[in-house]
DNA sequence: AACGGTGCTGGAATCGTTTCCACCCTCGTC
DNA sequence: GACGAGGGTGGAAACGATTCCAGCACCGTT
């Protein structure tokens, strides 16, 4: 394959001038960097992106490194990131940790010896993610998505902060009659998993509902903690059993979507659902499921944004932005007893209670 | 950052002897071998990658480009192709091509440009594809799956057949009393949506269903296209409206769904409704839906292992697997009134008439 | 005429590995 | 005791770009 030497030979100036020709420095002839583009085209070259990056020690990747790529919030995420990082003239590599610990060790070990030039990742909270912090210690660019760890200090943070619309959602159920409402949590070694719990159990105290640790259920934001947990909800004694369930993410509502079927139950008749984390299908589900919806491709935007200001020299800045409640028909009322799935695609987002959207930046 | 320079002056060795005892070579001693691991935990040596491939002419790279990787049977596609080729030691970048031809070419030059080891693209049959077939030519490792183009001789192909399965889908539907089936096909310009219209045309034949060109209504794989075009089909005079609508892919058929439900007509009653592309909402949805499911994560696997037997200098087979019907209540019939959702996500696969599944291989 | 800028150029160093090649041992064999 | 084989080693040449530095030509100014 020719290289950057044929280009000179056949243009008939060094390696240096046709170098500095291609990419643009300003003290090249106009004649030479004519005669460098023809010689350029003819031999149909190409350069070597690999020399260029040992040369300029920056490879223009970003590694994204997601707890599980099945969860179509990551899912959405990674393409809002590969979007906003292709605007920037950044190529993506997505590791998937699997949700286990020494997956993120070996996903990190890899982007980190390709040189990618900086790192968005989304961390379970694990005691042992040492070579995590070693990497934040060591000025790796890096930055946290919706997941981060404590002992990282200066990594910013972009996540959205779902805590007002837990407890708009907690109100919208209060209000339409629903007194027991059971919750099915995510790992509480994520932040995530405990915010949301955290604010649950807050907006139960605010609306003086007494809680109620059998309605807890503990799961691990897939499909299948969701189904269990459920089950062994709807399992209990008629007089404690749950007229509502919460789950805190989408994989594990669907799951308790197939529980309470199983079960011969409807919703919302004979149990409300709702999830954390809204997604294009739950309009179009059986009942349209209530959700409360995170600005994920904004999130993903954000992130890379403050990852190209890191890399780039800039302040990078920690965002919150704020989630935001969804009602359809899974909790009663909303949407009536068919639809809410009009229109296009999920866009029907009826939105209760406050928790407008804003933003707020907090200095790295 | 610590070099391997600095680690052999540490283990007291020459640079090729500490190059060769973290590469694994045999001719090392055991004191020495020792010695160099023991540096190099010491210094927390990471070896470059980029310098690495400088000089193996080898990244571990493989690039993926995809049409559109909202369409969640590219989204699945990428998750099975990144599985895989982490399984056999490369990492994958993602492009996409976002459906347009210049997009493609964007996205193969800066991959070629990152020297990966190989590329995987589901092209559109565009005649401008000259760089992809330059490409083809070039001799870099190339593996097309799901879609391919003409003019790429000796290029595997990595794909579902769709007909017998859409033979049996109109089968299906035939045995259900639905005379009046319309189609929404992909672009004339892709292989999958040229043979899905064709597979449909001929089972009409087949059952000696006369053809009826305004049932014909042409997309693109979005779901506006589903909506606009079903919109369009419903709005036909009484006695040529359809009884039924095969959308040729998921996204669609959720277009179509919408404009159905627009329209206030009930599935199945009022319309049958059936999709190319099982994904594991489907079967969550009001009504549970009919759908042809390919075998996309097999795919995926496919594609890399010959993509990898290519790079790796073994002969690469192209790859066939077939598609099948997954009958559920969106045509009438299979599972009832209700239900079709029970079970563990999108597991409940009833089979309908032939079409098992079988894989053919034929040398490229 | 000497001088200092400015614009353009090319030689060669550099990035951090892997690997070719030559060399030195040591050992067993004839 | 000469010899070949073979394991282990280190020096230095790649890999293909970018970029430092020095030099050259040409200009206008003193």
């Amino acid at each position: 394959m020719a290289g950057i030497k044929d280009v000179a030979a056949r243009a008939g100036v060094s390696m240096a001038t046709a170098s500095r020709a291609l990419t643009g420095h300003p003290s090249v002839s106009d004649a030479a960097r004519a005669a460098v583009r023809a010689a350029a085209d003819e031999l149909g070259y190409r350069a070597n992106g690999v020399a260029r990056s040992l040369r300029t020690r920056r490879t223009r990747i970003l590694g994204l490194v997601v707890p599980d790529v099945l969860n179509p919030f990551f899912t959405e995420l990674a393409r809002a990131v590969e979007e906003e990082a292709r605007a920037l003239g950044y190529s993506v590599i997505i590791g998937n940790a699997d949700d286990r610990p020494e997956q993120l060790d070996h996903q990190l070990r890899s982007l980190l010896e390709r040189r990618t030039d900086g790192l968005l990742v989304a961390p379970a909270d694990d005691p042992s993610a040492e070579l995590l912090r070693r990497t934040a210690r060591s000025g790796t660019p890096l930055v946290f998505v919706d997941r981060w760890i404590a002992g990282a200090p200066g990594v910013p943070v972009v996540r959205a902060d779902g805590r007002a619309a837990v407890r708009a959602l907690v109100r919208h159920l209060h209000r339409l009659g629903r007194r027991r409402i059971a919750v099915i949590t995510g790992p509480a070694a994520t932040a995530t998993g405990r915010e949301r719990l955290d604010a649950f159990r807050g907006a139960l105290g605010e609306l003086g509902l007494p809680p109620r640790p059998e309605l807890i259920g503990h799961g691990d934001f897939r499909a299948e903690s969701g189904r269990r947990e459920t089950a062994r909800l709807l399992s209990l004694p008629r007089h404690s059993r749950p007229d509502a369930v919460f789950a805190a993410d989408n994989l594990m509502a669907l799951g308790a979507l197939d529980a309470i079927r199983a079960a011969g139950l409807r919703v919302p008749a004979g149990i409300a659902l709702a999830a954390f984390d809204d997604i294009p299908w739950f309009a179009h589900l059986d009942p349209p499921l209530t959700a409360i919806a995170q600005p994920t491709a904004e999130l993903g935007r954000a992130a890379v944004r403050a990852l190209a200001d890191r890399i780039e020299g800039r302040p990078a800045a920690s965002v919150t932005l704020d989630a935001r409640l969804v009602a359809r028909a899974s909790c009663g009322e909303p949407g009536g007893a068919r639809g809410g799935g009009t229109g296009r695609l999920g866009n029907v987002r009826r939105c209760d209670d406050g928790a407008e959207r804003r933003e707020r930046e907090s200095g790295s």
